[in-house]
DNA sequence: ATACCATGAACAG
DNA sequence: TGTTCCTGGTATC
C-alpha cells in the first residue's frame, strides 16, 4: 500500500487530481460537492475531524481529506483512462481548445449544459459556467451549435484567464470591475450573476435556468438567447 | 433538534 | 428523470 510510501508529484486534470507515490501506485481524488482538505502544522498528528479518507504528513504538516467523492488508489492506466474521459483542461499546457469547440459546434445542447460537461471541457462547475457565459453576453439556453466562432474562441479565453485567476488566489475570481459601470461593485460581491437575485452589471432580476439538473443563473438582459 | 441546501457525478431504468 | 453518496453551514422550529 502506500502507508510511508514518499509522494514523488502531484497532478491535476480537470476537478481531478492525482498522487503519484513512489511505488508506482496512483491516488485519484474528486473532491466533489463536500470534498476538503484540512491542514494541521505541527508534526504530532491532530484527531481526525469526521471520516478521514486519506491522510499525508510531511515533517511539520498533515493534511487530511474528508468528503471526496473519489478517493481511490490504482495504477497509472487508472489514471489514463480518467483522464481520456475528460476534454481539454484550460489549465493544461497539452489543453486542445478545438476538441471542445468542434463538439459544441455539432450539439444542439444548450451551451449552459456543455459547458457543464466534463468531456466537453474540464474543469468547470456551476459558478463558473454561469460567469462564463455571463461576460460573454451569452445565454445558457444558446443551442451549442448557434455559438459563433468568435463566441467559441471568446468562451476559452475568459474561461482560462478565470480558472488561472483562482489558481492565483485559491479562491473563485470570477468579477474584473472594467466589465462593471463605476461604483457598481459593493463590499461582499463575488459574482455577477451566480447566486444573486439581482444583475450586478444592471440590476435586472437573475433568472434561474434548470440545466442538467443545477440552477444555472443568468441575466435575461445582459444574455439574449 | 431538524430540514434544507450547496462550487459534483455515477447509476438505474 | 430520479436516486444515491459524501459533509457542513445556515435556516427553521
Amino acid at each position: 500500500m502506500i502507508d510511508g510510501m514518499r509522494l514523488d508529484r502531484v497532478e491535476a486534470a480537470g476537478k481531478h487530481l492525482f498522487y503519484w507515490w513512489a511505488n508506482d501506485l496512483v491516488s485519484h481524488v474528486h473532491l466533489g460537492l463536500f470534498g476538503r482538505f484540512r491542514l494541521a502544522d505541527g508534526r504530532l498528528a491532530p484527531d481526525p475531524i469526521g471520516a478521514v479518507r486519506m491522510r499525508m504528513r510531511t515533517r511539520d504538516v498533515t493534511i487530511d481529506l474528508s468528503g471526496p467523492t473519489v478517493c481511490e488508489l490504482g495504477n497509472e492506466p487508472m489514471r489514463d483512462a480518467v483522464v481520456a474521459r475528460l476534454g481539454p483542461d484550460p489549465l493544461r499546457d497539452d489543453a486542445d481548445p478545438e476538441r471542445a469547440f468542434s463538439r459544441i459546434r455539432r450539439s444542439r445542447l444548450p451551451i449552459g449544459a456543455l459547458l457543464l460537461d466534463q468531456r466537453v471541457i474540464a474543469g468547470l462547475g456551476n459558478v463558473y459556467r454561469a460567469e462564463v457565459l455571463f461576460v460573454n453576453g451569452i445565454s445558457p439556453l444558446r443551442p451549442g451549435n448557434e455559438c459563433s466562432e468568435d463566441e467559441l474562441a471568446a468562451i476559452w479565453h475568459t474561461t482560462t484567464s478565470m480558472l488561472r485567476k483562482g489558481v492565483e488566489e485559491n479562491r473563485i475570481v470570477t468579477i474584473d470591475p472594467a466589465l462593471l459601470p463605476s461604483g457598481r461593485l459593493r463590499r461582499g460581491d463575488s459574482t455577477f450573476v451566480y447566486h444573486r437575485d439581482r444583475c450586478l452589471r444592471c440590476g435586472a432580476a437573475i433568472q434561474i435556468v434548470e440545466l442538467d439538473g443545477r440552477a444555472c443563473y443568468c441575466c435575461p438582459v445582459c444574455q439574449p438567447v
